[in-house]
DNA sequence: CTAGCTGCAAAAGATTTGCATGTCC
DNA sequence: GGACATGCAAATCTTTTGCAGCTAG
């Protein structure tokens, strides 16, 4: 993840870099993702996002989450659902997700990061990522049940 | 995967164990599904599968794999695209999926399936699947480009 | 200035649902 | 026979697109 306070300034250089423009909206929905811990959809942030920027539309943040997952400075999560989900934080780690109730949280894990890949891949050609889906049913809608 | 000649007998079974009825209709979309090796999507087996059941609709096939998959009988693949892929292999295994052209590989990868897992996810709750994405560009893609 | 972004409205794409009819057990 | 599944059509949900005006660089 782009780091603490730096988080604004980070995302605006890389955005430079990547020839994005630095737009009011793609800040406040980059910073509105940043700072989410529920890889949020969409229709989500929009919502969250509505009270400070009433003229907001939808079709913006899904464009703005497309391009910046496009260049690879936010990622969608690999998921089951139809709604996509996204995240900022872009550091190593995988995700649990409860098929109860949705909720999906992070955790890391060096052996699937640092593991050699089998040798079947070899010659499959370039990972660039590794992302690990745990699935199953999390405490609270276990004991709920 | 339910084994080669068994297969129909098995997903039978299967179906009646989850006290789902075995219609024509079943019987065909799980075999269309358990012959594919691409994991397709509901749209593309319902075209494979029209030839032989002219009269089969889409929704049925929906509703067909939505059922399969929520009784554990196939696998929803965890996907970062809008449409869902479906695959009849239960067996544990892996997906290296290609950002470009978007094709799906299996592959098996023994650490990721018997490491113990963090101790973080000790109290998370009960863990039922491990899947693992790689994200890539695969050989074909990356020559072509 | 001008290529790229936004907002609006409308379209497209993917999946789900209501209902009447048909079929499995 | 009765609960469940199917097919059809229509609805819904999610995402994308065309276009005119706006804005960052």
């Amino acid at each position: 993840m782009l780091q603490h306070s730096e988080t604004n300034k980070s995302f605006e250089m890389a955005c430079r870099q990547k020839n994005l423009r630095v737009t009011p909206q793609r800040i406040e929905i980059y910073k509105e993702l940043a700072k989410a811990k529920d890889h949020p959809t969409a229709e989500t942030l929009h919502k969250r996002l509505l009270d400070r920027m009433p003229t907001l539309s939808l079709d913006t943040v899904y464009r703005t989450l497309g391009t910046l997952a496009e260049h690879g400075l936010i990622h969608k999560v690999d998921t089951t659902e139809s709604q996509a989900h996204f995240e900022a934080d872009l550091r190593k780690h995988h995700h649990v997700i409860c098929s109860q109730c949705g909720r999906i949280v992070d955790f890391d894990w060096q052996v699937v990061d640092d593991s050699e890949l089998p040798e079947e891949l070899h010659n499959w050609g370039h990972v660039e990522r590794r992302s690990l889906i745990l699935h199953g049913i999390c405490r609270d809608c276990h004991s709920t049940h």
